[in-house]
DNA sequence: CGACACCTTGATATCTTTCAAGGATAGTGG
DNA sequence: CCACTATCCTTGAAAGATATCAAGGTGTCG
């Protein structure tokens, strides 16, 4: 907020992918369902913005103009208690859906991590062609059934797990999220959060995710270079760190 | 699960509503919108199941058999990690929707935590009504939408909030979904709760549970009759308690 | 009345936060 | 290009909150 660019809510769009065809998460937003028609009818009423690092894209209580994909970026989603504190309770990944439907006012915080693409909406034709389109409602149904089991696992996490598997979690989480793989069993990414938003994340303070970052990397369970890149040569152990049973294998 | 009474799944009926019209939750449960002949279709399908106190509805990863509305009593959803640490994920009220469209296995164990009255229907049926109803779907849209702001809102809880926070929150919102009132500004309710199901709750211990509930008594801002029965002389006294700003009144 | 499950309270241990300081990094302007 | 400054990150020591361990109390149901 506090930033040089904070008045700027349009940026350069030069490179805006204008037709939903090469769109690069048409697969999995909350149009992948829809056909050519009613894709074109959303394709009338979208529109693309972009926002800086840090930016904030909607403030708790506003009124909530429009609704969209993150089409690139990482977007967080916070509440704040009256004296400050803070929690991170959503955040978004390109094909995630920003802004809730049948609502006017946000109930959260949304702030860009990162540099930020959204395909957007405005809020009421979207929530009129929703009506009339089954087949976005249904994914929009869908998108919101997963991202509620991902708050429910995310409530496991605050609620009885120990700094460490919580900061072990969000580096599995980060790791499905974006990660690649060079070798078998290993897996690289970046962190797209500040050690502040990772503390937000996970409900500690951020000396608390230092001493966990290094303490884990002493144990060699990961490597890092600079604060953000991370390397987990044997993607197990990170998994194992985190107090999960190994699900959903996802291991190269 | 090691109750006497583990092994009936099925109770006395005889005082079932038979016809939805009767139904007390039928205002706001998932069939809320639906018209007439929408609702005989589901009718056709429904089916009522009661379960004891204790005994569990669905167990983690089992193949979800069927899904439906709680009529009366509570429902508690858990996850546990493999040593054995539980975190409740879900609490479910009357007109609450049980079990997840679209999904073979249940996530997490649900368990009855007061004796409970499910509406309910087998998954596949319902799964096609719900592609060939819109009403239907749009109404279960709402309620997940509303779930996940409420487990949101219980991210903020875990993440964040004191020990005492914690279990005034839990207090105000069973007030708001039980509670009632006789004198303006009081509440008296019912914690349809053990302390160990608090706990979980709450990411707490059970001694933690007590002492803050002891705590509160010493201080006024409540009374107790046993261990379950709660009346909290000035409401508002256990909204400020609990840390968050004095939001949707609902006080008397 | 007795047994069991549930709840409360106390003392101590442990984990995370708080307070404090220094180090790394990136952007800025000379 | 280099020094400067602000921000972010790391580490240490002490304080604080909650968990753990232990014992006793309360209520309920047979």
């Amino acid at each position: 907020m506090s930033k040089s660019l904070s008045l700027v809510t349009e940026m350069d769009h030069s490179d805006v992918p204008l037709r939903c065809a090469d769109c690069a998460i048409r697969e999995r937003a909350v149009c992948s369902y829809c056909t050519g028609s009613e894709l074109s009818q959303l394709d009338r009423i979208k529109s693309y913005r972009s926002y800086a690092a840090g930016q904030e894209i909607i403030g708790a209580g506003e009124p909530l103009e429009f609704v969209g994909s993150v089409v690139e970026g990482v977007v967080k989603l916070t509440k704040t208690l009256i004296d400050g504190r803070r929690q991170m309770v959503g955040l978004l990944f390109p094909s995630d859906f920003l802004g809730r439907a049948m609502r006017e006012k946000s109930e959260y915080d949304a702030v860009a991590a990162t540099e930020v693409l959204l395909c957007t909406f405005q809020r009421r034709p979207f929530e009129g062609v929703l009506t009339r389109t089954p087949s976005l409602e249904q994914r929009l149904l869908e998108m919101t059934l997963d991202e509620l089991d991902a708050a429910r696992e995310w409530l496991l996490l605050l609620g009885r797990k120990t700094a460490r598997e919580k900061v072990a979690s969000f580096l599995c989480i980060v790791a499905r999220r974006t990660g690649q793989s060079a070798e078998p069993g290993e897996m690289r990414f970046q962190i797209p959060l500040s050690r502040e938003d990772m503390a937000d994340y996970l409900g500690l303070t951020i000396e608390t995710v230092s001493r966990q970052i290094s303490s884990l990397k002493k144990e060699g369970v990961i490597e890092t270079e600079g604060a953000r890149s991370v390397r987990a040569p044997d993607f197990a152990a990170l998994l194992e760190a985190s107090g999960d049973d190994a699900e959903g294998g996802m291991i190269p």
